[in-house]
This record gives structure tokens, C-alpha cells and sequence, in this order.
DNA sequence: CGTTAAGTTGATAGGTTTCAACATACGTGG
DNA sequence: CCACGTATGTTGAAACCTATCAACTTAACG
């Protein structure tokens, strides 16, 4: 029996392509890997070696500008994939924001195994094109909107994402969910393209304001949606 | 003969995955159309019902805030791919920057045989990857960067992209490269999440200390690239 | 040649960053 | 289990960069 089978992104991630016996194929090129929060599986700039799925966790695509400042590029949670098949540079780094379980290829396996199975390009072609969607509609965030537009953006982006993940909780109250950001300060931050004090400064507003609750500095509880969303612009 | 045979971007765009069998299904599929400046081909937010090669000219993508602002998340040009196959909603507005020539399909059309052709989905695959890298790029660019490393990054990209488009010249000066834009100066400041002003200002500024020149509105000649790789940041 | 759109320049205001001090949470070892 | 030290987060004041508003200039087109 391949491992595949009590895996818990069977039917979600990219594998959901594939039939018990190609899946026993794949299995094959794999092996399974857990990452520590901070531990990165892949560096920017280096030439694309590997390429994985989200077992478990929540990862950071991160690009670095030479002075060091940083800027968020995406996360990806269980199912989705991670890594540049068919040749290139990766152009950001991977990083483990909570602990994670990831099941890792070699580029060169992977992209010639995907070559040999049209379904699985296809699972990966959506779920690409998914993501350019995602990245795209991220830019006008970054490039058009104000402090408080990006944080009220980014929370209800969280809301959506983190639902059913194990990160948040709906509380049976209407309109209020609460949610376990997988995020520090600095890290949010990085995401908006502003500087940890300025977050600092949107989240206690937005509590001041009756919009949101704080419990801890990991936890946000939205207690208005409606003004919330009117708040991300 | 199918038309595609004379096609200018026959080898480069997706269509290079086909033999002149495939190519001529696709082309009885398919119909080119011309588009003039300022003209869309698909707006943001209507469901996806075409997509098309970019045969000639520069196409922006962008979305737009509620109240207003714009932001252009893409530009595409001759071979590039336009819209969302399978399924979903259109995230952004395609706009004809120059008059343009675009290779039309239907989305349902297009869908159905892509997915019979392998190779072609392969070759999309290929491109998309490409372009959520580039977009992700532009992520540290509106995130992280001032001013001048924006417009100082956006002259550097386009006399990289425009050479051999037909929009550049190359004199034999070293180190020198004219190119004509095919944006104004608002549609710069809506790729760099920036004000008109502000873009104007940049301009003058490089133009005073040498680095570039301004021979008229639409064009730029790059006098000093590494001191213009220097103000990228 | 006049009209209009596009771009530039200047002065001011405003939002975000920067720098600094302080507060709070977290982990480790006594 | 508490104390301490460190990392993380918050708050304040000032500086800086970009946006805004307004006037002016230049180029494009009939």
C-alpha cells in the first residue's frame, strides 16, 4: 500500500489526478519531510533542485531586496504545491512559518513524471493559474491601497483561508469568527509592504474602534465584518 | 493553407506545441481580430468567456478599486497568452495599449481542446509558471521599493523586454538604448502604484544627473545603465 | 493657429517610516 | 515554579517621502 493513501491532501492536492497505481509511481520519487517554524526548504536565487506539496502547515514565498528588506510574495497551505518545475532559478525562498509537513520531488523527477501524466499537468496548470489570480489581485493591494486598507484586506483574506484549516474557529455568534494567525508582527508586515510599527498601529485601531477583538497578539477575533470589509476599500 | 502558417508568433506563442494538423483544428477554433489603443478585450470581473495569443502590440492588464484607483498587474506582448482558461472569473481588464492584433478564441473552445492536446496545455503550463514568477517579482517592486528604484526598475525591464519587439532601437553606442514606451505616464504610474507627479519628477530627476535622456514624451534613451541599475535598488 | 490633452513644476498637506523608549509575552535555568 | 533575560510587540515624536492641489508648459491635432 503506498503512503499515499492515508494521506490527508489525497483529494485535494495535485495527486487527486492520478489512480492508485500511477500514485504508487509518484509515491516512489517522494519522501515525506517535516520543517521547523524559521527552517527554509528552498533559497532564493538558487537553481530549482526540488519541488513539493503541503502535507501540513503553513509555508512563505519570500524575495529579499539586497539591502534586506523584505517583501512576502505568497503562502501556501496543505495541498498546495510548492516550487518551479521545468527549469528556471527559483526566484524566492521557502520558508516554514509553523510546523509543517511537506512531501518532496527532485525537479528533474517530478518534471519528468509529470511530462509522462497529462492529468497531473493539468491539476497543475489550474492550480497555477489559480494562483497567478491570487497574486494578481495582491498587487493592487500593494501598489493602490492605504495602511489600513492592506491590514482590513488581510484579515478577511485570512478568515477565508484559514477556515477548516485547523488555524480558526467559527463560534456559533454571527458574523464573528476568530482566527490563529500564523503570522508575527514582522511577518504581516512583509506581506502589506509596510513596516511592523505601522501594523502595530492598524490593529489597535481597529480594536479601538470595536471592529476587532485582540485575545492574543496571535489570535484576532473580527467582531464586525461589515465594517471590516468597508474598511478594506 | 492554414493562416497560421503565416503567422509572426507561430514558433513562439503556446501554438509552437502543435503540428500542422493540430494547428489547423485550432485556427478553425480561432479568429484574429484588431484592436485599437485604449480598446478592451475583456473586462475585470465578467466570467471568462474568450482568450487569445497576442499576435502584435502591447496589452495592459489591470483592476481597478471601487472608488477608483487603478493598478496594472500585467503587460503583455506579441506570443504572450491572454485570459483565464477553465473556468473562473476574470480578475482584471485586458486594454490594447498600442493598435493590437490578437489571435481570438471562445473559452469553451479553447478549454476542450487544450485538453485533448497535451503538448499545447504543456507549453501554457510553461508560460504561466513564467509569468506568476515575473509577477511575483513585481511584488518586492510595489511592496518594498521608493520612488526612483521603481522607475528606475520599470526603464531597466522595459529596455529588456522592447528589444526585438519593434519598439527599441539598439545604437551602437555601449552601454546606450533608446527605447519608445508604449505607456504614458499615467499607465507608468498605475504599473508602479505611483501618482503622475511622482513619475514626472523621477524622470526629470534621472534626466538632470545624466542617467537617462528624454528625447521626447514617449521615448528614453539610457545613457548610463549601471548607474540606472544602481538606482533599482 | 487655436483648442485640448498630456506632462511638468511648485507649494503644501498627509500618511508612513524612522528612531527611540517602553511594555508584554516567552523560554530557560536556577 | 518563579526569576530573569530576551524576543516580540506597542506607543510616541519627529522626519521624510509621496500625494494632493494648483498653475503652468508642451505637444498633438484638427
Amino acid at each position: 500500500m503506498s503512503s499515499c493513501d492515508l494521506c490527508v491532501v489525497r483529494n485535494r492536492a495535485i495527486c487527486s489526478a492520478l489512480d492508485a497505481k500511477e500514485l504508487e509511481a509518484l509515491n516512489a520519487i517522494g519522501r515525506t519531510r517535516t520543517i521547523a517554524p524559521g527552517e527554509s526548504l528552498i533559497w532564493e536565487g538558487e537553481d530549482s533542485v526540488l519541488v513539493a506539496n503541503v502535507i501540513d502547515g503553513v509555508l512563505k514565498l519570500s524575495t529579499n531586496t539586497e539591502d534586506g528588506r523584505e517583501q512576502i510574495v505568497g503562502v501556501v497551505y496543505p495541498s498546495d504545491f510548492i516550487g518551479r518545475p521545468f527549469g528556471g532559478t527559483t526566484g524566492h525562498g521557502v520558508t516554514a512559518l509553523t510546523d509543517a509537513k511537506v512531501c518532496v520531488f527532485s525537479r528533474r523527477d517530478f518534471d519528468a513524471f509529470a511530462r509522462e501524466h497529462p492529468a497531473l499537468e493539468h491539476k497543475l496548470l489550474e492550480r497555477t493559474l489559480g494562483e497567478l489570480d491570487r497574486t494578481r489581485r495582491w498587487m493592487l493591494l500593494l501598489g493602490r491601497k492605504s495602511a489600513s486598507e492592506k491590514l482590513a484586506s488581510f484579515l478577511l483574506e485570512m478568515a477565508e483561508r484559514l477556515v477548516g484549516q485547523g488555524c480558526s474557529f467559527d463560534f456559533e455568534m454571527p458574523n464573528q469568527k476568530r482566527v490563529t494567525l500564523p503570522f508575527s508582527r514582522q511577518q504581516i508586515a512583509d506581506v502589506l509592504g509596510l513596516t511592523i510599527e505601522t501594523v502595530s498601529r492598524q490593529f489597535t485601531r481597529l480594536k479601538n474602534e470595536g471592529i476587532i477583538d485582540l485575545p492574543s497578539r496571535r489570535d484576532v477575533t473580527i467582531l464586525d465584518l461589515a465594517a471590516l470589509t468597508a474598511e478594506a476599500g
